[in-house]
This record gives structure tokens, sequence and C-alpha cells, in this order.
DNA sequence: CCGATTTAGTTTATAGTGTGGATCATACTT
DNA sequence: AAGTATGATCCACACTATAAACTAAATCGG
């Protein structure tokens, strides 16, 4: 079934081309290929014969040749670190799902620290992808300014990348963190604590600025606490209990990302603190498993429907035109309200 | 930054091509695509100058190029639905991360209802995939025996397809079914429930079936329950519903997987019912959620990582040397016993 | 010891790789 | 007669592979 040459290594079985079909039919190598890409000055009397012959000698159209002649892959390449964290999945399924329905096979790379990725870029780059996009992922902006440079439009999904030359389709976390400060402070929390996502993320970054600035401006008398952490379930289990076994232990928590508030719920059932009474506890993201009835977790849900459509939205804009200046797309968040914060007029 | 033509369409900016670095170097094209395949027969003077050249021209291989020469692609292709079901991410994220390391890249496909991803295949093909791995699709066959056919080794993960002429990897899960028959039994569990996954799904099949032949072997009085169900939380918690409010409710569950299994844990919670003593639950794959101490639950674990390595190996075989007969490699689960089931020597 | 011949080490020229697009030729329509 | 639909020819796309050509050092016979 395969040939081999002399290094025993496979040699493959030569597929027919489009040569073979025009030979079998009789006719010109250019009229199959306007065949197959749908050019209409082909007479629907030829074209039939073509695909008949084409299907006899099971004729695929070698997307490769295509894209070295028309300087087109259709490929588009997705950065995405920590695939499992729950909130990934579904980007990327939405992703693939919606890029295929526009006729485009994605790429997708992972990496985990920030060189690895770095190391993999120049490997992407020879790909000759029609574009990228980056979520949630730390990568020196230098890589990223040389796919700028040849031309392959770059959007960053749900990260930021201050002063760099670069689009941007992002949830407005700032704006969530205010959120998050204003409904604690509403229910009548007065002891609140931070525990953060990755350190160098720029989500995190931004939840936490936006949550501290806001209760800043409405006067938190007791001192924030703040716990480092990780988007992971671990991390928030940890976390807490460092926080719940204080001498003064806050009477809410809120947590950069759902997955993380899942691990501080556990660890406070665990503790037998009552939520939300004595705890109240936020997340970010709005993930499925916050909405089971076992977490019921208050959060603040990221409109990722509408950023998925925003950042294609974009992707094709900058495929048809030319360079455009780099565009920054915010969505606000919303809020969640579920049974692990106090609930309105209950003031405790 | 960008050029167009007449049609406003992009042109791109010409990258650097290998011709531009023979010319600024003042040596042949051939030798700067030596340079750049590691080819040791280029002076080290002359490599030098090449790799100097290229790096100031912001040269880099174009692997369409390369591809369409040397007919590889070095892109290995897979097909995976669902990529949201927990268990499919973590898999997902190892192939790629070990794909990249061996130098190659990955493209992905979604799809959902078994038609739709029948529609895909063909654009697949036409990207000169070096291989294709299939993970819990539900794909007709012919489709796939085309890629065999044109010398492109298909891989099955954790699925069957009895009858096809491809390899497969996957659990044990036959085997599966039997240990959570013994296990209940074992701890005293008279009347059982199967809550089903995805209806033609190969895992639900071999599990229930090793489930089913086994309670025959050791002879259940009660007859098993069977309940429909999907791989989703939903299907479990809407499941153990209908199960838990019959008049005879079973004592014991074995969901098709996990994810329907913390369904199941909820719903009973919130039914009052005690787990494990008035009611048992297990599940199949040990998703991270099942460690977690909120759910605590008894499983089968699937060996992935042995199981991805195996595919790997698989594939590099069958890419390196000529057609192989189909391999199939099956790995036995391992019962993991929380706290969703009574301990040993406690026959309740 | 010296010119001739090998020889290993490099480099170049040429021919694919499969397709799309531009241009040109032909036949057919009006 | 010009205009249109269709098909053919040729070349570019950026690279690899192969064999041929060149270079410089090494060997050798006289």
């Amino acid at each position: 079934m395969q040939a081999l040459n002399e290094n025993n290594h496979k040699v493959g079985l030569q597929k027919a081309t489009s040569v073979d079909v025009a030979r079998l039919v009789g006719v010109s190598q250019s009229t199959v290929s306007r065949t197959f890409s749908n050019d209409h000055s082909v007479a629907a009397k030829t074209r039939e014969k073509i695909l008949e012959a084409a299907h006899q000698l099971g004729y695929t159209p070698n997307a490769i040749a295509r894209s070295l002649s028309t300087r087109q892959t259709n490929m588009v390449g997705i950065v995405m670190s920590n695939i499992t964290s729950p909130f990934q999945p579904y980007v990327l399924e939405k992703f693939i799902q919606e890029l295929q329905k526009l006729g485009r096979q994605v790429l997708v790379f992972t990496a985990g620290p920030k060189q690895e990725i770095d190391d993999i870029l120049p490997v992407v780059m020879q790909y000759q992808l029609d574009a990228l996009i980056v979520t949630s992922v730390t990568l020196s902006s230098e890589r990223l300014s040389e796919f700028s440079r040849v031309g392959t439009p770059v959007i960053l999904f749900n990260r930021r990348l201050p002063g760099e030359n670069v689009s941007v389709v992002c949830c407005d976390n700032v704006e969530g963190g205010r959120l998050v400060a204003n409904l604690l402070l509403d229910r009548g929390y007065k002891h609140l604590a931070y525990i953060a996502g990755s350190e160098n993320s720029s989500t995190n970054r931004d939840r936490h600025k936006g949550f501290v600035d806001r209760l800043d401006e409405r006067g938190l008398v007791k001192p924030l606490l703040r716990q480092p952490g990780q988007y992971s379930y671990e991390a928030g289990y940890e976390a807490a209990g460092h926080l719940l076994e204080r001498d003064d232990p806050p009477d809410a928590i809120f947590c950069a990302s759902d997955i993380t508030a899942l691990g501080v719920l556990d660890r406070a059932r665990e503790l037998q603190i009552k939520v939300p009474n004595e705890l109240g506890i936020v997340g970010f993201d709005d993930i499925p498993m916050a909405s089971w009835s076992a977490y019921a977790l208050t959060t603040v849900r990221q409109p990722v429907e509408q950023m998925i459509d925003a950042t294609l939205q974009m992707l094709l804009t900058q495929l048809r035109t030319t360079y455009t200046e780099p565009l920054i797309k915010l969505f606000p968040g919303v809020l969640v309200e579920r049974q692990s914060t106090r609930p309105a007029n209950n003031l405790h």
C-alpha cells in the first residue's frame, strides 16, 4: 500500500493532482483549477465531467500548493496557554467552530512559561498564518511586533499589552473589579480580601486595580487583605486557608477567577464557615460550574460570545483591508448574584 | 505599511525570501536553503554570513513552500468534539505540547453532530496532514478510510470503530465497567442503576457492557435500572432526579462519566440523600474535580498520560515506516475509591 | 620535488512540488 | 462585427533535491 525510497522512508502514494484529472477529462489543468475554486467561467457540462473524474481518481485540491500560489493559507493561529483552565476551552471551541464556518483552519499553539512561548513563535511564523489570536498568555511584545511587521494581523483576546501596536478585545476588567467592590460594600461586608490570579497577567492586574480603586473611593475602613494565588482551584483552597485562619479573618473574599473562588468555597465549608452570612465570596468569569447548585457562586460574567464575535469581526476586517490602526474594544462584565453573597436588603 | 492591489485587497508585504538572502550574501539560493535545513554541507563561514543576512532581512523559511516541496507538512490534525467536556482539554493540551516538542504543528477541528464532522473531513484532507488523531467523535468509517487510502495514518483515541482499518488507543472501558460492578457489589449495594453517556459513543457502550456483564456473572438480584444521559453535568442532575424519586430508588449509581456523576451527587444532596451510605456513586475518567473535597468521587481513572504517549509512539512509527497493520492498544483503568462509595469492611 | 590526479568539501544550476492567475486564443452569440 | 463565454498556455509561488561543477587540499607516480 505504500512505496519506500532507498532510505526506507515513506514516500507516500502519489495522490491524484489536478493534472491527472485534466488528463482524464481531456481538458487543461487550469480548467480543473477553476472548477474547484468556484470560478463560474466553466461550462456546466465540463464542470460535471471534471467533478466526476475527480471523484473517480479520489482527487482533492492540495491546500498547501494553493496557499503557496495565492499567498494565503486560510489558517489562523491561536496561541493559548493553560487550555485546561476552565474558561479557556469554551473560548477555544467557539473560535474553532466560528473560524471553520468562515472556511479557515485553526492551528493551536500552547505553552507554559514565557520563555517557551517566545521560542515557539518563530516556528509559528513559518506557517504563513493569515492571522494570529493570542489569548491570556504572557509573551514579549517584540515577538508580536514581528508579526505586525510582516503584515499578519494579531489580536489579543482578553489580555492587555500596554503600549503595543496590536489590536485588543477584552472584558473591562477594571470596571468588573469596581462592580464587585460596590456589591460587597452594598451588602454590608466590612473586612475584605482579594485573592490574586497569576501575578503577571493583565486580567489579574486590572481586576485588582478596579476593586481597590473603588474601595478607596468609597472609603473602606479596614485594610484590604491580599493573598497571592493562581488561576486554579488548589490556589484558592490554599489561599483561603491562610485568610480564614487569621485572628481577624475577612468577611468577604473577591477572587480573580471563578475556579479560585470554588476552592475558597470548599475550604470555607470545611471550616464550617457560613456562606454568605459569615463570608461572602465573589469570583470572575462565570464558568459553568459557578452556576451549579453545589456552588451558586456570585461572579462577574464575561460576555464571551460578544467578545469572540468582535474578535472575528476585527480579524476579518484586517484580513480584507489594508493596515488599520490597532483597535481596542472593551466589553463590560455583568454582575451575576447567586448565593455566595448576601442578598440585597439584608444588611446582616 | 501595507500595499494594495487594484481590488483593494491586501497584497501583503513581500516577506524576504531565500532568494533575497542569497542575493545579499552573494551566494546561490540553494545554499541558503541548505543552511536552514540543518544540512551540514555548508561552510561555517558561509553559514555565518547567511544567518547574519537572514536576521538583517527578517527572513524566515516559508513552511508552506517547504511542505509543498518535501510533500510533508509537519502538521498533525486532531479532530475532537466537545472540547469543553472536562476530560478533553487535558488530552488536547497534552497532545499539542508533545507534538510541538516533536516539531509538529497541530490543526484542531471540532464538530458537533456526526453530519457536521463528515462535512469537515474533505477540507481536512486538503491540508495534507502528516497524520490524524480522532478523539471521541462519531464519524463515518468511510471518511476515515479515505485517509488510509492516501496513506495518512489515522489513530482513534479513546474510541472504537469496530471492523475499521484504523489504529486505536483506548482505555479498556469494558474492563473498567467490570471493576465498578465488582466494587459496588463488594460494598454491599443491592439495587444498582446506570446513567448512560452519549448513546452512540463507544465509551458508553463498552462501559455499560462491562458493567452489565459482570453484574450478570455475579448474579445481581434486583434488575438494573437504566437511564439515558449525556456527558454533561446537567444530564446527570436530570437523570438522578428520575432515578431518586422513584418508589424504589437505587442504592448505587454508576455514571458513564465523572461530569455526569457530579450532577448526580449534587442532586442527591439536594434531596437530602446520604452519600455513600444511602447512595453510592461512581464515575469514570477521574477528572480533577472528582478529587476536590466537595465531591471526593469514586471513579475509574484513565491512564491518560500513557495513552497519549502510546498514541504518539504509534504515530511516529507510522510516519517513519511503511504501511503497518492497524494496531489496537488497550490500557486498563484504575479504580480510585473516594468518599462517594462505602469504604471496605463496612457492609452497611 | 613537482605537476597530475584524486578526493573530500562546497557550491551552483536545474528540475520539480501542485496550484492560481494573467494573458491570449478560439468558438459561439447577437 | 464586436462582444462574451470558455479553455489553453505560461509563469510565479518559495522551497527542496539531485546531480553537476567547482575549489582546494591531499595523494601519487615519475
